[in-house]
DNA sequence: GTCTATACTTCGATAGAC
DNA sequence: GTCTATCGAAGTATAGAC
C-alpha cells in the first residue's frame, strides 16, 4: 500500500490547504502550485479530486458556508426566545470566524465577486443563515418583544461589523499601531461584549441595563 | 497634432477604467488588456504613464482613498458639535460611496489583501479618516455628550455596515430575491435613515426622540 | 505620446508511466 | 491514487518604429 492513501486523506489535505490560499489571494489570486505544495501533495491530484481549479474552490466554498450554516442551526434550535436566539446567533458566528479564520475571508471575497461561484447548494446554505435572522425578527416584533427594524439592516448591522472586524486584523496589526498609537487595540472580547451592547440597543424593547442604571443616578 | 493628446487624457481615461476593473476583479483578477481596452487606449501606454500594474493599482488607490479622506476633511472641518460632526462624517462616507460606486469594492479589496499595496501616503490618508473619528469621539466623551465607546469599534459600527451594504449589492440582487421574497429590497435611503438612528442609540447619551415618544405612551 | 509586434513568464491543465 | 514531464493559453512587459 505504499503511495496509496487508504482514505481520502489527500483529499482532504488539499482542502484544508486549498482555504487557507483561497482565504488569503482569492480565487485568481491563488496558485494551484501552491496549494498542493501547502498540501504536500501533487498538484495533478487537485484535477483528480476536483477536476478543475474552480471545482476545488466550490468544494471550498460549500465546505465553509454549509459548515456555519449547520453550526448555527443547532445553536439556536432550542432558544425559543426570539432576542436570545438573535444573540446566539452572531455569537456563534463570531466564534466560528475565530475558529475557523477563513471563513469571513471566503465569505467577503464571494460577496465581491457577486457570488459568481456559488452553486445552488451554496445559495440555499446562504439563504438560511438569512432566514433565521428574519425569523428571529418578525417572531420578535410579532409578540411585541422587539422594535421593528428593517430585517435586512438588521442582519448588516449585526454581520458586517463582525465579518470585517475578523477580515482586517491582518490589516489593523499593521496599521493602526502607526495610525493611532493613543488607541488599545480592541481584543475579540471586548468586540463581541460592545455588539452584544449595540445590538440591543438596536433591537431591544428598552435600553440595556447598564443605561438604565445610569440613568436612574440622574 | 494627430495621434498626441494635448493633456493627459490618456492618462486620465486609464485611471479611470483601472478604477473600475480594479473594483470589480481585484489587482489579481484584473488585466492591463481590459483596462486598457475599456480606455480606449494602447496597451503600452500602461507602462508609460505608470511604469507597471502595480504602479497603475497604486494611483488608483491614493486617489481614491486621498479624495475621500479630503472630502471627509472639509465636510466636516466647519461642524464643532462633536455627535454632529460623527453624523456628517458617514453621511459625506455614504454619499461618496454612491457618488464613486467602486470605492468602497477598492477599500474591501485593500483590506483583505492586508494593505500590501499601501505606500506611505496612502496610508496617511486611511490613518486620517480614523483620526477624525476617533477625534470626534473623545470631544465627546471629554464634554460629557456622548457616551464612551471603544473608538476603533464605533469605527467599524459605523463604517462596517455602510461599506458591506455597498459593497454587496450584486450580491443582493441576484440572490435575495430568491432567499426571501417576502423582504422589500432595503433602499439607500432607508439604510441611512437607520444607521443614523442606530448610531444614536450606539452612542448618544439617551435613545434618540422616536424611543423617547413611544415610551412616553405607556 | 502612441502603436505594432513580440519577448518572456506564469499558470492551469493533461498525458502517460507506475 | 500518485508522480514526472510537458503542453498551450494567458498574461505582463518591452523594443522599436512613427
Amino acid at each position: 500500500m505504499v503511495g496509496r492513501q487508504s482514505q481520502d486523506a489527500t483529499r482532504e489535505s488539499l482542502l484544508g490547504s486549498a482555504t487557507e490560499v483561497f482565504a488569503a489571494r482569492g480565487f485568481s489570486g491563488a496558485r494551484v502550485d501552491e496549494i498542493a505544495r501547502r498540501a504536500k501533495a501533487n498538484k495533478a491530484m487537485i484535477y483528480y479530486h476536483f477536476r478543475s481549479k474552480e471545482g476545488l474552490y466550490k468544494a471550498v466554498l460549500l465546505r465553509q458556508i454549509g459548515g456555519i450554516h449547520r453550526e448555527i442551526g443547532s445553536a439556536i434550535e432550542a432558544e425559543r426566545d426570539p432576542l436570545k436566539r438573535l444573540q446566539r446567533l452572531y455569537l456563534t458566528l463570531g466564534e466560528a470566524f475565530q475558529a475557523r479564520s477563513a471563513l469571513p475571508f471566503i465569505m467577503v471575497r464571494e460577496i465581491l465577486d457577486g457570488g459568481a461561484h456559488m452553486d445552488k447548494e451554496v445559495a440555499r446554505a446562504f439563504r438560511g443563515i438569512v432566514d433565521l435572522v428574519r425569523a428571529s425578527l418578525e417572531q420578535g416584533t410579532t409578540e411585541g418583544r422587539m422594535r421593528a427594524v428593517n430585517p435586512v439592516f438588521l442582519h448588516f448591522m449585526m454581520i458586517a461589523p463582525l465579518i470585517i472586524f475578523n477580515v482586517s486584523r491582518p490589516f489593523r496589526e499593521r496599521f493602526l499601531p502607526v495610525a493611532a498609537p493613543a488607541v488599545d487595540p480592541i481584543t475579540p472580547e471586548v468586540f463581541k461584549a460592545q455588539l452584544e451592547d449595540a445590538l440591543l440597543r438596536l433591537v431591544g424593547p428598552r435600553p440595556p441595563a447598564s443605561v438604565r442604571a445610569k440613568r436612574r443616578k440622574r
